[in-house]
DNA sequence: GCCTCCTGTAACTATATTAATTACTGTGAT
DNA sequence: ATCACAGTAATTAATATAGTTACAGGAGGC
C-alpha cells in the first residue's frame, strides 16, 4: 500500500463523529464501525487533534469536530496525519560522481513536487462535509433498493 | 516512503541508458550510478522491457530504448514498475452494518481516484527527455561553477 | 473519597513490503 | 569451450504499518 489506510481510517472517524454525533461515542464504538482496534483510533484522534480539527477531553468520550465539516478539506486530514512524508520518493542514494547519479535527485524531485501538488489540490476541492453528504445519499439508495 | 524507489530508479535507469548509451552497459555499470546492486537493476529492466520501454538481449550487455525519449512519459515509467497498486488506500475492512463503514469504500474511493488521476496526468505531462535534458542543464550549471 | 469508564501513550508483537544478497540457469560472443 | 553477461528464484534484512497489551491519569456518579 502506498498511502496507509490512517488516512481513510482518520476520514470514516470524522464522518462518524458527525453522522452519530447523538451516541455516545467512545474511541470504543468508533473503532466498531472501522473494524480496528480502540487504541488505533484514539492514536488518529490524537494527530486529529493536534491538527486542530477535533476536540477531545482526557477521560471523557464525546470528541467534537473543531470546526464545521465543510470547513475540513481531505487535504488538512492528509496533512493531519500524513504530512510530514512525501508521495513519490527519490532514491536519496544515488552515485553523486556519475551524471545521471549527481543530478537526479534535484531534477526528479520537482517533477514529483508538481505531480504531489497536483494530486494536493484535487483533495484540497473536497470537505469532508462532502464525504458525509455522499455517504448519506448512498445509504438512501440502498435503503430505497430494499424497499422495492 | 509512499512509493517504492523502484519508480525513481527505473527513470534513472533510462536516462543512464541513454546518456551513456556509447559505454558498455552492463547491469554491474548501471548499478554503480544507482547505487545499488546488479540483481535489483536487472529486475528494473525485466519491468521496463515487459512494458515495452526497453529491447535487451538476454546473455549480452547493451540494453536499448525501445522507443525515442520523448515518447516515454513518466507516467508510462510509473505504470511499468508501480502501476498495479493505488497511490491512496482506501480501508478494505469496514462494518457494512453501518452508515458509515458501509459506504465509506465507495465513496472515498472515488474521490482517491480522482486524485491520483490528477497526479498521473501531470507525470503523463513530462517525458523522459526532460528528464535527461534537465540532468544535462544541471551539470553544464556545474561544470561552469568549477571553472569560475 | 472512591469507584468506574474513559482517554492518552508507551512498549511490544505481528505482518507486509521493499531492497539487498546469494545462487543458479542459460544465452551470445570470441 | 570459455567467459561475460542477462534472467530469475529464493533467501535475508530492513522498514513501515497495524494490532495488542499495559498502565497512568482525568471526569463524573455515587
Amino acid at each position: 500500500m502506498r498511502v496507509s489506510t490512517r488516512f481513510s481510517d482518520s476520514i470514516h472517524l470524522l464522518a462518524f463523529i458527525e453522522i452519530y454525533a447523538d451516541a455516545k461515542l467512545t474511541s470504543d464504538l468508533i473503532a466498531s464501525s472501522i473494524e480496528t482496534s480502540p487504541v488505533v483510533v484514539r492514536r488518529l484522534m490524537g494527530k486529529l487533534r493536534q491538527a486542530g480539527l477535533i476536540a477531545t477531553t482526557p477521560g471523557t468520550a464525546q470528541p467534537t469536530l473543531a470546526k464545521p465539516l465543510s470547513q475540513i478539506s481531505l487535504l488538512a486530514v492528509f496533512y493531519a496525519v500524513e504530512g510530514d512524508k512525501p508521495l513519490f520518493a527519490v532514491d536519496p542514494k544515488t552515485n553523486p560522481d556519475c551524471i545521471v547519479g549527481g543530478n537526479i535527485q534535484n531534477v526528479l524531485g520537482q517533477y514529483y513536487q508538481d505531480a504531489q501538488t497536483a494530486a494536493e489540490a484535487r483533495l484540497a476541492k473536497t470537505s469532508m462535509q462532502d464525504i458525509v453528504d455522499n455517504i448519506l445519499v448512498e445509504q438512501a439508495k440502498k435503503d430505497a433498493g430494499q424497499h422495492a
